[in-house]
DNA sequence: ATTCCACAGGAAGCGACGGCCC
DNA sequence: GGGCCGTCGCTTCCTGTGGAAT
């Protein structure tokens, strides 16, 4: 009985013809064989990188541009292609992909690094010299060429400072057998202004520039993704322009289009429509906004959370431009009423300026004159829909009993 | 020209945690 | 078990500052 139930559920949605042939060459992980307008720029890393199997030791290289220009594909394409060279020829060469935003201290990288020689380094708990010279010792066992890709590169230095880069820079001083080089990927292209001179001109020996990709070329990219990706005729004539307009909008970002792109396949697939349309990338583009937002919010840490829930009941209230002050003070109340710890105003400061930098916030620093400076602050996201999600949180659930309207503003 | 508000944001360091070593 | 090490979230203490008010 219930798999007549069943089997009609699912025939009703089987009937409708799918659209996609293989969706997964429009997720960002995928990478292409072919990159669309990146001749350029392929040609000079190889060019500097070729070194490498001559046996000289390549260039480090810096390499800038936006989010969604390509770089880290075609960062791994040029390295597949560099490794299966050196291979055919005899001359050995790794090359090693590092993200700097999840392994963000000298410690983790040089600790990733010597594991991927198939040495054993605990999360924590050695001193860093030691990783070091484990992992210098594993790759000088044997003649190589080794490149060393940190993408992200200016989290790494933000957070660590230049030492990681430091040391690497000079390592093949201390090596015999094998050479290393270094490179650097980069979105913000001022970066190099916090380093030491000597790791910059170190770095910084050649220069790689990503720009952003204009409307047609983001098109070519989806024209050519989505023959793979959808069944032919699947799309309406104005969607793949329409997706490419949204995402040059967003500094040119490939990623973006190709979400964008999927998503909108996705909603007219659930609408049960055989034909991708116009306004399912329209849908799109909301969906992915407000997803990114619930999504960021929910996982926030609690205190985060506090405090923004007291940012947007202000601003519900009517307050435009909030103040750190306000916000603080309503912030301790909301402590004491839920039977939180009150964090300091210090460390308020800058729980903001990560909500700002998430784009949750919008952050601000003005003088008042003679009565002071502060940060004004404007809540960029949907009040009520972030309000709820906030609210699933189970230690904010009892703020919803109590409106703020009826606790006194200024204690 | 000075004053002075209401903070911003840097520096140092603390304590807890998880993990190493011997 | 005791001594270290790296990391995180946080506090304490601090110096710096744009511009309306005087």
């Amino acid at each position: 009985m219930a798999n007549e139930v069943l089997s009609g559920l699912f025939e009703e949605l089987l009937q409708s013809k799918p659209i996609f042939i293989n969706r997964e060459v429009l997720r960002p992980s995928y990478t292409p064989d072919y990159l669309p307008h990146r001749k350029e720029q392929i040609n000079s890393l190889a060019t500097i990188l070729v070194s490498a199997l001559r046996g000289e030791t390549p260039s480090n290289i810096l390499i800038y541009g936006k989010t969604g220009t390509g770089k880290t594909a075609v960062v791994k394409y040029v390295g597949k292609e560099l490794e299966e060279t050196g291979e055919k020829k005899g001359t050995p060469c790794s090359v090693l992909y590092i993200n700097c935003e999840v392994i963000d201290t000298q410690y983790r990288v040089l600790a990733h690094l010597a594991r991927h020689f198939d040495k054993e380094v605990p999360h924590t708990g050695w001193p860093t010299d030691q990783v070091y010279s484990e992992f210098k010792n594993a790759i000088d066992a044997r003649a190589q060429t080794i490149v060393i890709i940190l993408d992200e590169i200016d989290k790494l230095v933000k957070k660590g400072g230049d030492d990681t880069l430091y040391n690497l820079s000079r390592i093949n001083a201390d090596l015999r057998n094998t050479r290393v080089s270094v490179v650097g990927i980069s979105n913000d292209l001022k970066f190099t202004e916090f380093l030491d001179p000597r790791v910059r001109s170190s770095l910084g020996e050649e220069e790689v520039i990503f720009p952003p990709y204009d409307a047609n070329q983001l098109g070519d990219i989806l024209e050519q993704r989505a023959r793979t990706a959808f069944k032919p005729d699947a799309l309406e004539p104005s969607v793949i322009p329409l997706c490419a307009a949204f995402a040059a909008q967003e500094h040119g970002d490939a990623r973006r289009a190709l979400d964008l792109l999927r998503v909108s396949g996705e909603l007219a697939e659930r609408a049960q429509s055989n034909l991708v349309k116009e306004e399912h990338v329209r849908a799109a583009q909301n969906k992915i906004e407000s997803d990114r937002v619930v999504e960021v919010v929910r996982t926030l840490p609690t205190q985060s959370k506090l405090i923004l829930y007291a940012m947007v009941s202000l601003y519900k209230k009517g307050a435009k431009d909030l103040t750190t002050g306000e916000v603080y003070n309503l912030y301790k109340r909301l402590c004491r009423q839920i039977d939180m710890d009150i964090l300091t105003q210090r460390r308020v400061t800058d729980i903001i300026s990560e909500l700002d930098m998430l784009g949750i916030v919008n952050a601000v620093v003005v003088s008042k004159g003679r009565y002071g400076r502060t940060k004004e602050i404007s809540v960029s996201v949907p009040l009520e829909q972030t309000k709820a999600t906030l609210l699933e949180d189970y230690r904010l659930k009892t703020l919803s009993m109590t409106p703020v309207s009826q606790t006194r503003l200024y204690a």
